[in-house]
DNA sequence: AGAAGATTAAGGAATTTACGTAATCAGAGT
DNA sequence: ACTCTGATTACGTAAATTCCTTAATCTTCT
């Protein structure tokens, strides 16, 4: 019987070798490849063909999120499995938009874990109920805005994306606008825009929607 | 030869048992109790008595520190070794403060990890080099203050903490003062002794502030 | 009672927000 | 070449909020 050719990718050396040693101790998976952040995932994957990914999201330099789209666009069949500190949903969708093929909390048993991978490298999909939960009310609450004025959930322009970052660092309006050598006007009115586009009420949401997205580092 | 009898905490059940079969594997540890947050650990511990608690810091309800410093209150003996993915400097140090005999970040492989559980068992204490700058870098700093003019760190009080933290909700100034039944102004003041005592210069360094310190759940 | 710290509050200047409006420009489609 | 769309830029103004200083109460400890 073949082993599941594993590759890991987390930035946290102790969790992957936790993993490593939970995975070893089935006998079924072998890991082939580990990565620390998104552009070393990038980089390294050709090189051992793996079965399937395990990518954390959240990682320093490229996300995981990022970093599959990128692999994804090269190989269209390699599975990924979305393991994340984070179960909100922006990140669940995206993640799903992406091409992941499973999506997994980080306080799920061990067991689950190795279900979701055999099941995953079978050729299904895999979502914890818990995610699932997440992916329904997300399309009920889509239909409810179809049916309503559509309000389009309009993704961010560069521009705003940029400016979301400034102020999530802390900056405000008026340094935005030196900084970037804009009217203060300006920064105003992307801000709205911005806030108006993800039904953010304050610039406090906007910090919290970057940390969310890891647009800034804490 | 005894096994050192390890308690774990950590609000991820994968990363539990990443490290249960990590250290099952050393046949040197023995992991004889675990929890999910602060207040699952404050409450099983005395039923297991272990040599040692490793546990996390940002954890559900009753975080890892306040959970410690509960425990320590009772068993002043106890070797407690923290293990976070932050190593930002106010963890540490409320950490030390709280009485915890090392710190490690998740970054390590699992060696390091078994070296400090070793050596904390022993008697002594274990902090990760790039921990320790840290600390180091924190006593060359309050030298400096003392020196110059006394800024003395305060710590919030009650009330403003509790400012801080419906700040970091995203409400308003005046939707914390209608909440609280105060004027507004008197949250405005809150505001600014807070920004003042914490050297924070926007509610945006604010709700960063709460985030790091766990005051609020993103 | 007196001192120290916490909580409350006000007033005014500076800034930001909310909202409407609109010029300019680049790219995509016909 | 012309038009349409979306992105970026910008202004004005009323209403609200923030920043900062000052200070009245209230609690608590000695």
């Amino acid at each position: 019987m073949e082993k599941i050719r594993v590759f890991l990718a987390d930035d946290h050396k102790l969790f992957r070798d936790g993993i490593r040693s939970l995975l070893s101790a089935s006998n079924e998976f072998e890991i082939v490849g580990e990565a620390s952040d998104g552009l070393q995932l990038v980089n390294n994957i050709s090189k051992v063909d793996p079965d399937i990914i395990i990518t954390d999201i959240s990682m320093p330099g490229l996300n995981g999120i990022e970093a599959i789209k990128q692999i994804l666009a090269e190989k269209k069949d390699l599975k990924v499995l979305i393991l994340s500190m984070y179960d909100n949903e922006d990140y669940v969708l995206d993640s799903i938009r992406a091409g992941a093929k499973g999506y997994l909390p980080k306080d799920v048993p061990a067991e689950e874990l190795c279900l979701a991978l055999k099941t995953i490298a079978g050729g299904k999909e895999y979502f914890n109920s818990s995610i699932s939960d997440i992916v329904v009310k997300s399309i009920v609450q889509q239909a409810r805005v179809q049916s309503g004025r559509s309000v389009k959930l309009q993704s961010l322009t560069d521009r705003e994306m940029e400016i979301v970052k400034l102020i999530a660092e802390g900056l405000l309006s008026k340094e935005i606008a030196d900084k970037r050598s804009i009217s203060i006007h300006t920064v105003d009115t992307h801000k709205t825009n911005i806030m108006q586009k993800l039904k953010l009420k304050s610039s406090v949401d906007i910090v919290k929607y970057a940390i969310r997205h890891d647009l800034i580092k804490l």
